[in-house]
DNA sequence: GCCGATCGTCGAACCGGTTCGCGTGAAGTG
DNA sequence: CACTTCACGCGAACCGGTTCGACGATCGGC
């Protein structure tokens, strides 16, 4: 059931029905609706490696994703969907490529081998060789993320900085005057994860600002890493009153940390940071955070792409988002002593 | 940069070239090794578009995911990322597929136009339209969830039967006696989804053994609905004392009801249920339930379409898993009044 | 020294679309 | 009625691979 099938049945010549198909040449009325009826009938739909050849586009994007190795973050996953749900509505597929630990090879399958007529990538680097490479063969790409010159390129990021700094300016108005910061991963931070280096920096730089003293961790992607670094944080400094976090999936382990030292949140402890809103929602209290907006940033990519697709020669464009803080429950004012534990409480004591 | 041109620089013709790199045919060492240095001097690539066209493979598999409409639950996702890694180990790349509210056009897009050499379908129904509608093409597909005649199918499938049942029993050994069953949205129960189906009916059965009192709710997929929720089982029947629940979105709100009814967990009131670990342990107190293993699921569904599109003819296979409770911190014996509220808090009377 | 097998390579056809240039018949015009 | 004009449809070439049949060279056997 190809085209040559089509047009024996309609007895015409290959090329009527595939201008009748595309519209790019008049076909008459008759035709066309001999055409049509054969289609419907035998349900032909053309083949989409055929046309790819044909036309050097695949109508496909390639949806490059993070060398999570074992697990996926789920603000990663909310950008998979949102890129998905965004691509069809333009009429494209989306083609997961896993940039895993040999970046290359799934790379070069999606370029080398022209699988994608663009890209998407997520987890990008302060330097992102991937991108650099990209940029270099001028392909099609928009970065959910930003590098450290972002200047020129296509991307959709989020402002780390303001937001992480915006956490600290709001603790200090609530009077916290010690307070810890838990980061990604070590290994992400050395890998140079923008996320990682620019909300560590707008947070270094608001405490610093607001005379704050602050210690700063790092912390496995999971609960029982969070646990820990909480243990880490009340151990190093236990008049510690507030933290922000850029690690959502810590976030169970740090509660629970909390509630562990028999520190309530937020009567004695108050938490904020960086994170999607589907998780600051689920935990008790609710967090008060700055929510990361994946659906949008997913479907504005998209949007970029497709530009840029659609007009080779379009000038750069980029999104750089900063959502107010979301006001829940998990941050009230630091007790009377601001230096110290709270009140009523008995210092906690090193071990 | 296409093969002829590999051809002409190497002195050789397209089909040597052809055969040196499939292997498909005898090449002398010396031309193999001519042709070999041009190909790494050039960066070639064969064209994946040109190569599925001859020879009928993509080398992509479709993943058909849900009709989720706005928000994608945890396991959803994890079952992609785990589907993309597995695929990547066999050399296929993952086209995604929502198969949104017209599930017809992007399915047609996958099948009709031949983009997938074979599918995984994720969320299915007890009477599943997609998956009678493949096998009458005898195509190539393996479903993660089983129909309510699964006989002679391909899929990989959690005993929701068997896993609710396991949740009732371990509340009845520990003396509840009025509990709750927390199912997906009713809309989806309504459209037949198997987990909910079945999870329900284990649920209704192992209860009926043991003679408890139970009600069963329907529960949206987030937070807030979790809570909602949890509130009208305690208005309903203000001496259950423990519950079970399919849903692993609304559990961050369930848990927040229980502590706004001054319910402790797992002291007043005992939590269990079907959850993803990821969602178990980020909850505090952890989450004792059965837990989805959605990455083993995702490997073996891609095992199944893999060995399934290598032998056309090789018979139908499937896995079903009923994987252990996990014992972790969400229940505890009933209280000693068993059929009413603890001792100590004076029981609720109805509004 | 001739013959048949074997090895390595080549040319051509094919996969299923798209697109370009041209031919043909009908309509319009003086 | 002859002549242009235009709408419509056709055939052929092309996209970049794969695969089949055939052909020339080399080799061993008698």
């Amino acid at each position: 059931m190809n085209i040559g099938e089509i047009a024996k049945r309609a007895g015409v010549s290959r090329s009527t029905v595939s201008y009748a198909l595309s519209g790019k040449r008049p076909v008459s009325e008759d035709t066309r609706q001999k055409i049509q009826r054969v289609i419907d009938e035998l349900g032909y739909r053309p083949n989409a490696s055929a046309r790819a050849l044909a036309n050097g586009r695949t109508n496909t994007i390639g949806l490059v994703f993070p060398p999570a190795g074992n697990h996926y973050t789920g603000m990663q996953l909310d950008f998979i969907g949102s890129v998905t749900e965004a691509a069809a509505a333009y009429d494209y597929d989306v083609l997961l490529s896993p940039s895993g630990v040999d970046s290359d090879r799934s790379f070069q399958r999606l370029l080398g081998e022209r699988r994608v007529d663009g890209a998407i990538l997520m987890e990008i680097r302060l330097q992102d060789d991937r991108l650099e490479h990209l940029a270099a063969l001028n392909f099609p790409a928009v970065a959910i993320g930003r590098t450290a010159h972002p200047e020129g390129g296509w991307w959709v990021g989020l402002d780390h900085m303001a937001l992480a700094a915006a956490c600290v300016h709001h603790l200090a108005d609530l009077g916290h005057r010690r307070i810890a910061f838990v980061n990604r991963p070590e290994q992400l931070l050395r890998a140079g994860y923008e996320s990682a280096h620019r909300g560590l920096d707008g947070f270094t730089k608001a405490a610093a600002e607001r005379g704050l003293t602050v210690r700063t961790y790092c912390c496995g992607d999971d609960p029982a890493s969070g646990l820990a670094c909480l243990e880490r944080i009340l151990h190093d400094d236990p008049a510690t009153t507030a933290l922000v976090t850029l690690n959502e999936a810590a976030l169970g382990g740090l509660y629970r940390g909390l509630a562990q030292a028999d520190r309530h949140v937020p009567r004695d402890f108050s938490v904020t940071g960086v994170v999607a809103s589907r998780w600051a929602e689920t935990v008790t209290p609710q967090l008060t955070a700055a929510d990361v907006p994946a659906e949008q940033m997913g479907r504005l990519a998209v949007d970029l792409l497709v530009e840029r697709l659609d007009h080779p020669d379009a000038p750069a464009r980029h999104h750089l988002l900063a959502p107010p803080i979301s006001l829940r429950a998990s941050t009230a004012p630091a007790g009377p002593a601001p230096a110290g534990p709270p009140a009523g409480f008995g210092a906690p004591t090193h071990p």
